[in-house]
DNA sequence: AACAACCTCAACCGCATCAGA
DNA sequence: GTCTGATGCGGTTGAGGTTGT
């Protein structure tokens, strides 16, 4: 079984299969006919179009392949700077601010929610990117420092001195203005005003925690 | 050249949430 | 209000690729 990488490379891999369901990797023509399939029945009511396509594979398997791969205008190749910046802010600001906390609502839509803000890119290449990238890169030198900003210096006041602060200041700004208040404010840097409202409602709990 | 260790990433799994009957 | 199937998410796996010795 042929599978294509990013790259255009070819790479074989296998799986057992088990039930009657294909399993593994998807071979071109699987490809070809669920994109055939989509494009006829949209890509919404999964189970018909696993149906459908014909392919013996379940509703799950197909989204997910049309999701991370199949899907229009995925961008591939390695992450830029500003994209590793973005992913490692937000989850800074998100992810590990849940960690700690008790609300009970730990990473939830979290790489979906970084997707969604980097144009092209799926969540789960963001979060491949993060636990091979990323995570290491915080084990191994305890803070990140991307894009001249790293991470002790991203977070609240609050938690460096224990006052009561919200903002998040850059080490250097590109305007060279040393010690200038170039603040990076929350509420501007996400826009959740087009998330679905259980979404809204954690970012919500999430803001109202931070700021308490 | 051969082998081992590590890395990458597509795909699967289990669970939570959503939506319609 | 409840039930049930569909959908979406993060965590994890594992085969193939890459790098180091």
């Amino acid at each position: 079984m042929a599978h294509t990488r990013a790259d255009g490379s070819i790479i074989q891999k296998q799986r057992p299969a088990m039930n009657e369901l294909n399993r593994g990797v998807w071979t071109a023509e699987e490809d070809r006919k669920l994109a055939e399939t989509i494009g006829i029945y949209g890509a919404k009511q999964w189970t018909i179009i696993a149906a459908k396509a014909e392919l013996n594979r379940c509703a799950k398997s197909c989204r997910l392949r049309w999701m991370n791969y199949l899907r229009p205008n995925i961008k591939r190749g390695n992450m830029s700077d500003q994209e590793e910046d973005l992913i490692i802010r937000m989850h800074k600001l998100l992810g590990n601010r849940y960690e700690s906390n008790d609300i009970g609502l730990i990473f939830i839509g979290l790489w979906s929610l970084i997707a969604a803000r980097l144009p092209g890119r799926t969540d789960n290449e963001i979060k491949n990117y993060w636990n091979c990238h990323l995570s290491k890169k915080k084990l191994d030198k305890g803070t990140f420092n991307v894009a001249g900003i790293s991470t002790q210096e991203m977070r609240p006041k609050s938690e460096q001195t224990g006052e009561e602060e919200t903002i998040i200041r850059p080490s250097n700004s590109s305007s060279g203005e040393q010690g200038s208040e170039s603040v990076f404010d929350v509420n501007d840097f996400f826009d959740f005003s087009n998330e679905k409202p259980s979404t809204l409602e954690w970012v919500t709990k999430f803001l109202e925690f931070g700021s308490s």
